[in-house]
Order: C-alpha cells, then structure tokens, then sequence
RNA sequence: GUGGAUGUAGCUCAAUUGGUUAGAGCGUCGGACUGUGGCUCCGAAGGCUGGGGGUUCGAGACCCCUCAUUCACCCCA
C-alpha cells in the first residue's frame, strides 16, 4: 500500500547530508586513476543475458538466482550488470579498442544489481569502482592493479589494509589440480556436508570455501593449487609476490581463496580492511585471460578488480573518517523589502544574480520573513558573510557586510559590493 | 534461499501485569525581539504505533501472516 513511498528493497537513497562523502571518494578515485595513466570507461547498465551467462559460467547459480534479468518489449533478454568486467571487454572488442596502444588501461565507477538478501554493506543495487587491463600478460600489471588499489585505500586513510592472494593456474595445469582435488575429497565422500557433495559434482574449487567444521580436517589436507601449478603459472605467481615484498605491500597467501566466477586465471585476489569481520573484504578480482577469447574476440589476457564503495564508505565511517567539508554558502543577501515593496526585492534580486555571476555562492531567502528570521536561517544554511538590503542601502548607496564568525560589520559602497565580497571570500588579490 | 533480533513523530528514544485523549529531547515553522544570527523562554505543526488479520470489554504491548531493517549463514561480481 504505502510502496509509493518505500524505496524497493536494498536501494538507497544518498540523502544531500551523505552526499559529500560520495563526491569525496568519487574525487579520490579519478585522482588516482589519473596518476596510475587509467581512463574512464562508461558502458550500459544493461547488456544482453548472454555475455554474462557466457563469462561468468553455468556452475555458479549466481546468474540464475540473483541477476535482474527480463525480456524488454523487442523480446531481448538483458540483465541488470551484475558487475563491470564483461561489458568493459564487449566494448573494448565492439568498438575496436585493441588497435589503439597496449595495454588498455581503464577504470569505471557506477552502480551494480545482484538480487540478494540485503546487509549492511551489501545491497541489491550498490556501486562499484573497478579498473581493468586488457592486454598485459606479465606480472606487473597485475601488480598494478593491485596497487592501485591499495593506493586509493590509502590515499582516503585506510592504510590497514592486507591482500590476499592465490593462484587457481591456467587451463594447461588447473585440470590436473582439479582431478588431484577430486580425488582427496571423493575418498571421504560421505564425511561431507549436503554442499560439499553438491560442490564436489558441480564446482570442485568451491569446497575450499566451506567453512562447516565437519569439512575442515579434510579441506586442511587438501592439496594446493599453488602445488599443481605450471612452470610459466609458477614465475608469474612468484614474480608478484617479488613486486609485492619490494614495496612492502602486506600480503598472505590465501590457499582457500577461490574466487567465485569460472573466468579468472591465475591470479586471484582480494584486499581485506583489518578488524572489521565479515565486512572486511572490500575488494576482489584476479586475471582473466580467457575471457575476451570466450566471447569471440582474440585470444587476450587480462586483469583487474572490483571494489565495492559502500562497503568503503562504510568503513570510513566505522573508522571515523570526515569527508573534507565542501563549499558552502558565501553570502546571504538579505531582504528588508517585505511583501509591500515588490521594487526593492526586485533590486535585491538584482545584486544576487550579479553575485552569482561573478562566480559566488550567493543565497538569498525567499522575501515575506523578518529580517530576524532571515538571519537566522542565514546563520544555519552556514552563510559566511551576510548583508542587507533595504531603502536604506539603496537610497545612500552604502550596504553593510556581516562576517558571521566574527560579527564585525563593514560598510561597502554598493557599487563595490560585488568586488569586495568576492575579495572578502577568496582574500585580497596580491 | 535458511535461522535469530528489531520496527512508536523527519531523527534519537519513552509509555506500569493489556487500561482513558501515545509523550520527551533534537530538528522544522512561528512568537518574545514587526531592520540583525548563535543563548534563553513560549507556542504550533508533525503519528492509521510499518501493513493486514486474530485474542480481549479494552492492544503500541499478546498470537498469526506480511513488509522492511539488521546480524549470522548461503553466495560473493
């Protein structure tokens, strides 16, 4: 009844007072994506059902049970984006991308849909700022990848900060760690948990992710991935973790960290925010070097992440944090006119404007309070300066300026007003 | 999808074993001070107690359903 005014379950609103704290983070992230040489890439919300089915792969239920996906009226199947990966390599094969330099750097910034049962840091549309690199197959990009996340991290002063890494290898050795996976589980089959078993049949690497102490003696036995590795997949694993200990990044080798969608190779990853539980993980990616071939392009690696921002936002909270304050109100001009002098309020609307474009955040409240009230509310917006317009002003051609911290008055001839506020405002020019 | 906790004004919270007309602080608007803010005092607006059903003479409170939030799972892009 009342879901007119209720917003669809996990949305939010991002209410004017939480609204710096976006722009905040947004400006952190072109900052240091500007510095890292990545570009913005914009693609649509929705894309066709089948570049995610196609990517993501047939094991996980995640595209069957918690995509938006529907038929539009021209009988398209499309799906809400449930992440960036795909639609930034469909756009970088249609549009042809692969013939400007290599590798291609970029980084997005918007939001994703995924129909789950909503938490605090976890919601059904969030946002999402993550980078790719498309055409590097050497270790350092991704290291950079990984850095620049830590970077942006840090650079918002969340330094405490430990990545988590592991390598699921390459087509070439990952079926024989698959078979050697298989094996160890099935003699102890029936020692399982109902998911086990079910992972077991569908998705091998998942049963490193269970955490049902039942499974626990027998996932501690379980061979490692790191173990079955290819030699070129063993250089590049260690070749990282080289670049990682030379900028002594913190990092662990996480041997149960299997990430969740069939296309990664290789590296996998994921940075966790220190004391902060089950909400601590607040990025994750890894290498993809078969993807753009599986959706018809050319055989290409690539590498990147995907960060979610409300879980970062939520973390700058929790730690206390404050976005830098944002502009405020640099004047109010107030009005004396009162309802029964449309000429004067016309003349105080005149002055806003000349304000306004001269490039000042000038404010003026709608005429028909008293002045005292006026005042007040100029106090509550945050108006630095105030000043009031009246046939007093007008008629001697001198209006008077209000510094709110101070409360000193000065008296500024009206034909000055514009210049001497903005001096006022951004200091004396030298 | 599974289990637990919680829903009272814009916000934070009250309301005796189930008992009259659901209160306070903050915020908003207005007045004291009708041409000067912050402090103080006064006043007003603002509620189908999330929604629906049930028990009862009587429900904000008890029961059922539902919706939402939240925590732990599941999953993690």
């Amino acid at each position: 009844m009342d879901l007119l005014t209720r917003r669809p379950r996990g949305t939010n609103d991002v209410l004017p007072g939480e609204s710096p704290r976006w722009l905040h983070i947004e400006d952190r992230i072109r900052d240091v994506c500007g510095r890292f040489g990545f570009s913005e890439i914009r693609t649509p919300i929705f894309e066709h059902a089948d570049l995610y089915t196609r990517t993501s792969g047939e094991t996980s239920d995640i595209l069957e049970k918690e995509t938006y996906t529907f038929q539009d009226r021209g009988r398209r199947m499309l799906t809400l984006r449930p992440e960036g990966t795909p639609g930034v390599a469909r756009a970088f094969l249609e549009n042809g991308l692969g013939s400007g330099p290599m590798p291609a750097k970029y980084y997005y910034l918007g939001p994703m849909f995924r129909y789950d049962r909503p938490q605090a840091g976890r919601y059904r549309q969030h946002t999402q700022f993550g980078v790719e690199i498309i055409g590097a197959p050497g270790p350092e990009a991704d290291f950079e990848v990984i850095m620049i996340a830590v970077t942006f991290l840090r650079d918002l002063g969340l330094g405490s900060l430990a990545v988590h890494l592991n390598s699921i290898g390459c087509p070439a050795c990952r079926p024989t760690y698959r078979e050697a996976l298989v094996s160890h589980y099935r003699a102890a089959q029936e020692e399982l948990c109902e998911d086990c078993r079910r992972r077991l049949e569908r998705n091998p690497l998942r049963l490193l992710d269970c955490k049902n102490p039942r499974c626990q003696p027998l996932k501690d036995a379980a061979p490692r991935s790191v173990n079955y590795l290819c030699p070129e997949c063993q250089s590049h694993f260690r070749a990282l973790e080289g670049l990682l200990d030379r900028f002594g990044i913190e990092h662990h080798i996480d041997l149960t960290l299997v990430r969740g969608l069939d296309y990664y190779t290789r590296t996998v990853f994921e940075l966790i925010y220190h004391g902060l539980g089950a909400q601590g993980a607040v990025c994750g990616g890894g290498r993809y070097d078969g993807l753009i071939e599986a959706i018809g392009g050319p055989p290409t690696p690539g590498v990147g992440y995907g960060m979610g921002l409300e879980r970062v936002l939520l973390t700058l909270e929790r730690e206390g944090m404050h976005p830098p304050s944002t502009r405020g109100t640099d004047i109010a001009v107030l009005s004396a006119a009162g309802e029964e002098h449309p000429e004067l309020r016309l003349q105080t609307l005149d002055l806003v404007y000349a304000m306004r474009w001269a490039g000042l955040a000038a404010e003026t409240d709608y005429a028909g309070r008293g002045l005292r009230q006026q005042m007040r509310w100029a106090d509550r917006i945050g108006a630095r300066l105030v000043t009031v317009v009246g046939s007093e002003e007008i008629a001697s051609g001198q209006v008077k300026v209000k510094d709110m911290a101070g409360g000193t008055e000065t008296q500024v001839p009206l034909a000055e007003l514009v210049a001497r506020v903005s001096e006022m405002v951004r200091g004396p020019r030298t």
